[in-house]
DNA sequence: CTTTGGAATGGTACTGAGTACCACAAGACT
DNA sequence: AGTCTTGTGGTACTCAGTACCATTCCAAAG
């Protein structure tokens, strides 16, 4: 145990001088003199100041990458549940640091900057991933893509946040109800239908709400023409 | 027109340059030089080198905030509507600047990153408003409120993207209608019935969808109990 | 017309992140 | 022995951003 690589040497400097001193007050070098190698090594192993922070926002990214492509086309949906329950797990794992690092870029903005933009690539990997998989280049397809990716990485956050604040106790749980809600939203893709010409379809709720209200959501969650 | 200000001389000989060479060949002190004035004058005005590039942002999130506190209790959602509306013409009104920008933002990875982060302004901004709106201090209401923010944020960056692109002809007219797509997605907050007690309502549908599997998101949008 | 006072400007010097390059040391393999 | 790789430290540089000071310009007040 008395040789930790440099590389945690440094993160841990870095994470007890930004404790002690705060962020903009704690410069590269002195991290470097901390951990008692030269500035030069420093950018060997972090490409920056704020790397130091996420080191394996990379790592990450390709797990989801790895994640999503080993898919079929039926479980599209459970890919994107597991490889966001996979970040989930992530942090959940890394634990205290997680939590560390959370209290930094809630102070932080150049810190809080940085993370809003490692989560707008998970997005767009999302994105990507949902708009290949439902194949129609239609616009109004592509506009849906861009609002499943955007709600599912919503609610991984919210639920994320929760849990780095302490307010949930099981958090692997709530992803799971978050997702399945979040996918609620979304009108499955036309998966083929057990009745193979259409069927008709009753259902009789105990409601308040005016019927013509709902319809326009009605038609589009179920995609069939309503006999009213 | 002899005297532009220097603020303007500013922004365009930085536009030109961004041009010419690139982003990150460009200095601030050939933008200063370029425009006839000195660097520092240059940091004067804009606070970095990025914000020259998006000079007004801080007055369009003032312009939502104002949008979106001028609002009673019953047109929330329409303020939303609006507020989206307001950066959407705001956009338009730069015309080419816009575009031109738009182009650089693709190009350059620390710009685009920049953009991001704004963007999450905007999006935060939605989610309290909406989360005030909604009252409901419950999880599962915080969750709402950020998925949708998130929905909102997203379908705006849709329509304005397909428009900066020269893909959209009419985007206020698209815009609508992906507001109208996103609002679709979320059951209202129980808006005061129009049958006081609940009546039943009865929906029949041709559709070769499962009932089974739609029944958790009818429960969602509508709310009552199905008598099946 | 002169004075005063504020606002915009330019210059100079500094900090600190990030890059480029070179030189050196410690194994590892031939 | 040598050589090749890998990790390292050091030095020097560029450039963004900040702090401070001196100047100029303009306008209102005397």
């Amino acid at each position: 145990m008395s040789k930790p690589t440099a590389r945690a040497r440094l993160a841990q400097a870095a994470f007890v001088l930004f404790d002690e001193r705060g962020y903009e007050q704690t410069t590269v070098d002195d991290i470097a003199e901390r951990a008692g190698v030269g500035r030069t090594t420093f950018f060997r192993h972090y490409r920056s100041k704020e790397d130091v922070i996420f080191p394996d926002h990379d790592r990450l990214l390709q797990l989801i990458r790895d994640r999503l492509s080993a898919t079929s086309n039926s479980t599209a949906l459970v890919a994107v549940s597991d490889a966001v329950r996979l970040v989930l797990l992530h942090y959940i794992d890394e634990g205290d640091l997680a939590r560390r690092r959370y209290a930094l870029t809630s102070k932080v903005s150049a810190l809080r900057d940085r993370e809003i933009v490692s989560v707008a690539r998970y997005q767009r990997l999302f994105r990507e991933f949902i708009s290949d998989w439902m194949g129609d280049p239609t616009e109004s397809a592509s506009l849906r893509a861009e609002l499943m990716a955007a709600s599912v990485v919503a609610a991984h956050n919210h639920v994320l946040r929760r849990w780095l604040r302490g307010e949930s106790p099981d958090p692997i749980a709530e992803m799971d109800e978050a997702m399945r809600e979040v996918l609620a939203l979304f009108p499955g893709p036309r998966s083929r239908p057990r009745v193979a010409d259409g069927g008709t379809t009753v259902a009789v709720f105990r409601t308040g709400e005016d019927l013509d209200a709902l319809l326009p959501a009605l038609r589009r969650l179920i995609g069939g023409e309503p006999e009213r």
